[in-house]
DNA sequence: AACTGCCTTAACAATTTAATAATACTATAA
DNA sequence: TTATAGTATTATTAAATTGTTAAGGCAGTT
């Protein structure tokens, strides 16, 4: 029973994620150093040296994470966090702090100021890519009870259960999965090979055309039009 | 960050719970800051600063929901929920992990192992607060002679009972205790490897078949279609 | 010892889910 | 328009998962 198994796909990268990345520090070695081990991973790095050229780049470029130096001339890293927080497009980026070390209370601090994550400097790259990976793969927003509220509809976790209009609909594991990722980031277009990455794995490998049938039985099942797709890139999950 | 932080106001919180929480956790900082926002919503705290002085303060005060760290000396959070999980006492008690943010595999261990959440650091006050409420909402309610209730079923842990409309139905202890456990958080999907941790423990290695014939053991003694498969994930108990 | 109920397992049936192949469709650029 | 690349759809097959039954071992009872 061991035939032979045509991909009809090549892998020619480990991963591309298509996430930016916006990081604020004064010093320049520092965002040279985080720049360069962040694109290597395939994101795409914005920097900015100042609080001012932060928030300017953060408007003009919507960066999905937003890495900060506390310690910077002019506004810190904490002041530009509250102002972002301020503004309805970046309620729910991710936002990070660079500390220096022994900078005790800056850690309490920061998460009341509503950043998602700290790092402490020095940072080595394999923490930090782990830390920025890390990020990336968590689910943003919960509910009270755990599920996650996108658009009209609501998916629980725990009960694993999906629910549009008071209706209880009942998907299939992997097409649940592809449905909370996708849900997860609202409007964010998840390539193909980020998809297969966070729902197969890197062992696995299947063809393209799988994820589009399993595309289009939550499709079927949910009877709604919440997912788009964008040719030649990916799909994503739209709120109504 | 060792400064004094006072009280001075009156608590007015409409809610006022009752509901006692242990904290567990060896960093003072965050011990603290947990235990003041806790407090300010009317819980009553108790603290521990390792995993042994966690499970004789469990053991004392009879605790509703136990939030403990993961990385603390001595004992970790995951075996003191293991320990706590092996007495009666606290087999339905709450207990959720704190873990810093980036380790996965992390959450996943937790919850197999029996804990009914997870809190990663940094903790905002606000989720954390959203989060434990919503962790005792969900909980199912107690009745004064220690059985609870699941929508028509009544399940007495003294008196290793089940009830269904007036009719007492015996289980063997297995049965009953898979039960008791899927009824303890109705809705919520029980992965099987959760179930094989809490009732047979870490130890012990049985076959998946077995958890499927205690099930229908248990549907069939019922008579009743209150617990679900979710397939390529675990069981969940229904209301009807 | 014989009986009983409980737990586990094995073997097989039934079902559900996942992956693929083949084909039809659609947007876009030349 | 026409070619083309990319996606949708459907049916089919393969794989994974669970349901069911029966049987054996063990422990406690009679």
């Amino acid at each position: 029973m061991a035939e032979e198994r045509r991909v009809t796909f090549t892998i020619t990268t480990t991963m591309m994620s298509n996430n930016k990345i916006l990081i604020a520090d004064d010093e320049p070695d520092i965002l040279e150093i985080l720049s360069f081990n962040l694109t290597a991973e395939g994101y795409i790095v914005e920097t900015a040296k100042n609080g001012d050229e932060a928030i300017e780049k953060a408007k003009k470029t919507s960066p999905d994470l937003i890495i900060l130096d506390i310690m910077m001339p002019g506004k810190n890293g904490i002041e530009v966090c509250n102002m972002l927080r301020g503004m309805p497009a970046f309620k729910t980026t991710l936002i990070v702090f660079l500390t220096a070390m022994g900078d005790e209370g800056t850690e309490i601090k920061g998460l009341e100021t509503g950043a998602d994550d700290y790092i402490t400097k020095p940072v080595s790259p394999k923490v930090l890519v782990s830390k920025v990976h890390a990020l990336f793969r968590r689910v943003v927003k919960t509910e009270s009870d755990g599920s996650i509220q996108a658009g009209s509809i609501t998916i629980n976790r725990e009960k694993y259960l999906v629910t549009h209009e008071g209706n209880e609909i009942i998907l299939a594991r992997k097409e649940f999965e592809l449905l909370a990722l996708l849900a997860s980031r609202p409007g964010k277009v998840f390539l193909r090979n980020e998809i297969l990455n966070q729902i197969w794995g890197t062992e696995v490998i299947v063809g393209d055309r799988t994820i589009d049938v399993h595309i289009r039985k939550i499709r079927q099942k949910l009877n709604l039009d919440c997912i788009t797709t964008v040719k030649g890139v990916g799909y994503k999950f739209d709120l109504n």
